[in-house]
DNA sequence: TCTCAAATGTGAAATCGCACACATTTTTTG
DNA sequence: CAAAAAATGTGTGCGATTTCACATTTGAGA
């Protein structure tokens, strides 16, 4: 019962909504629209209705590093909660007509403070981006980029499979199709590479037979011999 | 108020102490005892009271990955909050006469339902963990093995700095002395790179002056010119 | 105090993937 | 729909690190 993979925030938000925050608290973004950043001492938390966010930090040599990537239901900002000394972390939505929900800290505080099961959602929110830190960190630690590459790809199949159980996430007339809204930099920055290096790879397997790529979707055409691909 | 940075877990947990948890309640552990692997489906959280503890991964490959080393007051296990799934993490005991509180998971969410300010404080200290993991990766990104070392070094010193106010962190006659208890190995591990190049580096810097290694400590004779070697 | 395993030191050879420099294709936007 | 901007495609040289193979030192435990 309180061990649930999926949390769905609404349902804990939803009183919150109905005590105020109507629709008309909602704020709305376009692409590219800058959320906030650091510099901008924001305090506040975002929860996702609707699009996509991508949440970044510039190194000081202006690198982009993705902390984040995203969508509906999810929740970013988390780190106001922190108090100063943020980095200058930014959020930027993706997609036109992104819809959030914001939180100030201090509503957060008295939401946390009141609300047990709330306290404890946020908690597993945090703990489940740890988690998936830190897979990123060991692959980048012990795998090459051909490997990391396979398993960033098996892990958006498994994401997947995860939210739409309903879908028939294997039509075995083409291969696996996995929807998808990254760009080939976008992976780049997620597995630690570059950007040509993941051309190269995507465009060897396709040569392989393994998969077929394009900007929207991704086909795996054979999950066993492709999967196998990765170092060890 | 709420923004304290540095967590004092023990104050949270002194009313729950005296509630039943007395000294006896606390565990011990000896030097490389294994306090828990993943496969022990274990429930529970610690907080550690005396000792260091070392929360390392091994890939499939039989790599170690150093998650965290901890001390005094700090709390892991945490992601047994997050119920099933997890990886095959392990908390190894690092010093003799390791003192621990444990909590079982379900006390963890008794104690999160009731107390508003204890349920903000776990979520802070998984947030401050995310923090530094996002600070790690984002190195091992963009940096090189030198100023990676560098920047870990300038952590170790910044951290020390900061929990003991009233020593002089800075004997003007020697350098700054940085206690620690990492081995060149454990550096390498958590700076991403192999133990030869960790050792070549402090090589170098020891013959051009900068500062002296050993097992216990490492003095910085010239924190300017030191720091300065890091690229950009 | 002696022993042995763990930690540290060092060099030579091999290499992954990055940096750079473009060409081409696709998508967005006015 | 045309023009500009993003995204993708591809080759080449190079360089920081890794790998491997040992030597030496340190310190913990018996």
């Amino acid at each position: 019962m309180w061990y649930l993979d999926n949390i769905n925030l609404y349902d804990i938000l939803c009183p919150h909504k109905v005590k105020g925050y109507a629709e008309k608290h909602f704020i709305h973004h376009q692409k590219n629209d800058i959320i906030y950043s650091q510099s901008s001492s924001h305090k506040k938390i975002y929860l996702i209705s609707k699009g996509k966010v991508k949440v970044v930090k510039f190194s000081d040599e202006g690198n982009e590093i993705i902390k984040a990537i995203l969508t509906k239901g999810e929740l970013f900002g988390e780190k106001a909660l922190l108090g100063e000394g943020g980095s200058d972390e930014q959020a930027i939505a993706m997609t036109d007509n992104t819809q959030l929900c914001p939180l100030s800290v201090d509503k957060m505080y008295e939401l946390m403070r009141d609300n047990g099961r709330f306290s404890l959602e946020i908690s597993k929110i945090i703990g489940f981006r740890l988690r998936k830190m830190e897979r990123r960190l060991e692959r980048l630690l012990f795998k090459d980029a051909k490997t990391r590459l396979i398993e960033f790809i098996r892990d958006l199949m498994e994401e997947q499979k995860g939210s739409h159980k309903d879908l028939d996430p294997e039509p075995s007339e083409n291969g696996i199709e996995i929807k998808h809204f990254y760009t080939q930099g976008d992976i780049a920055n997620l597995i630690g590479t570059t950007r040509e290096t993941v051309t190269k790879l995507f465009n060897q397997f396709k040569k392989d037979g393994l998969l077929e790529y394009s900007r929207k979707f991704i086909i795996i055409k054979k999950k066993e011999a492709f999967l196998k691909l990765s170092s060890v």
